[in-house]
DNA sequence: AAATCCCGCAACCGCCTTACG
DNA sequence: TCGTAAGGCGGTTGCGGGATT
């Protein structure tokens, strides 16, 4: 007898997700929370995959997924993590806030593999790749770029070194790392204290030391440079109000007004996203653009 | 301008792990 | 302790859009 499969698969719907989809999901998990994933679909109205829902809400409609393009600092903290951890994304995920799995597994397959190759280190092993052969008019075949996989986890660590030696100066493991750490979601504390992710590449934290942010404490950041931060995938957009500025606030509003329908619902959402995590309401802050939630 | 190729990313699939009765 | 259900994870696929011919 096989396994039972995640859901009654006949007359579900595959493929890209609808605004109207979105809508119902998050309305859905603000009203109730994250209750069970399989019989989520059927309570929202939504002709999905409870997997589907899972995957769409944890990779793209979290309120604190962050969106775009790595800064160096993150790429370099990837390509450090999957030296120590190997491909698994969901720990190297957790250790940058606002990424996801699917997200840094995507950028490394397409961006940082061909980076590292460009730079001569085998993004397998992340061992110097041997030198390419003076004739260049034949292909290289595959199988003479990838060193023998006799390289072993152990081996990983004296990879690190030389590794570090192709670190861009302005991701550096020491303070300048700090410096462009910036560009990532800030995680603060209300206490005042900033969590440093800079702490996580020099290798004194490990993923269960993550620190636990408490409800009250999480402000969600919009950083400013990044403006495709924040740009949904929803192609139908439903508003065409005055959108595009460069302060966070604005940057926000844009995203609200393309993704979340119309003011209301926004505030429903925040609203509703205290309501999920502590039961609380919140507020949303327009000088620093950030959530917060009382 | 049209056709083709290539790339990036969202989403799916299937296996593994964990929780629970 | 075992069996089952649900969640989580990593690999893979396929579509859309931009680049190239």
């Amino acid at each position: 007898m096989g396994r039972q499969p995640c859901c009654d698969k006949v007359g579900l719907k595959k493929g890209p997700w609808t605004c109207d989809e979105d809508k119902k999901l998050i309305n859905f998990i603000l009203n109730n929370g994250q209750c069970c994933w399989r019989s989520l679909p059927k309570l929202a109205g939504l002709l999905r995959c409870g997997k589907s829902c899972r995957l769409r809400w944890t990779n793209y409609l979290r309120p604190d997924v962050k969106r775009g393009l790595l800064s160096e600092y993150e790429e370099q903290m990837v390509i450090d993590l999957h030296a120590k951890l190997g491909n698994r994304w969901s720990k190297i995920a957790s250790h940058l806030p606002g990424r996801t799995d699917n997200e840094i597994k995507n950028h490394w397959n397409t961006h940082i593999k061909k980076k590292l190759k460009k730079l001569g280190i085998d993004p397998l092993t992340h061992k110097p790749l041997p030198p390419p052969p003076p004739p260049p008019t034949t292909d290289q075949p595959p199988s003479d770029q990838e060193p023998a996989l006799e390289t072993t986890m152990a081996d990983q660590n004296i990879v690190e070194e030389p590794l570090a030696k192709n670190i861009p100066a302005e991701a550096g493991p020491t303070t300048s790392l700090f410096e462009s750490a910036k560009d990532c979601t800030e995680v603060k504390t209300t206490a005042g204290s900033t969590f440093d992710p800079a702490g996580l590449v020099n290798g004194d934290f490990c993923v269960d030391e993550i620190p636990i942010i408490e409800p009250h404490e999480i402000l969600i950041s919009c950083g400013g440079a990044d403006d495709s931060l924040l740009t949904p995938s929803c192609s139908t957009t439903t508003t065409t109000s005055s959108c595009s500025s460069d302060s966070p606030a604005a940057l926000f509003d844009d995203y609200c007004c393309e993704m979340m329908i119309d003011n209301i619902w926004f505030d429903e959402y925040f609203n509703g996203l205290g309501l999920l995590i502590n039961g609380d309401g919140g507020q949303f802050n327009t000088d620093n653009a950030s959530f917060e939630l009382f």
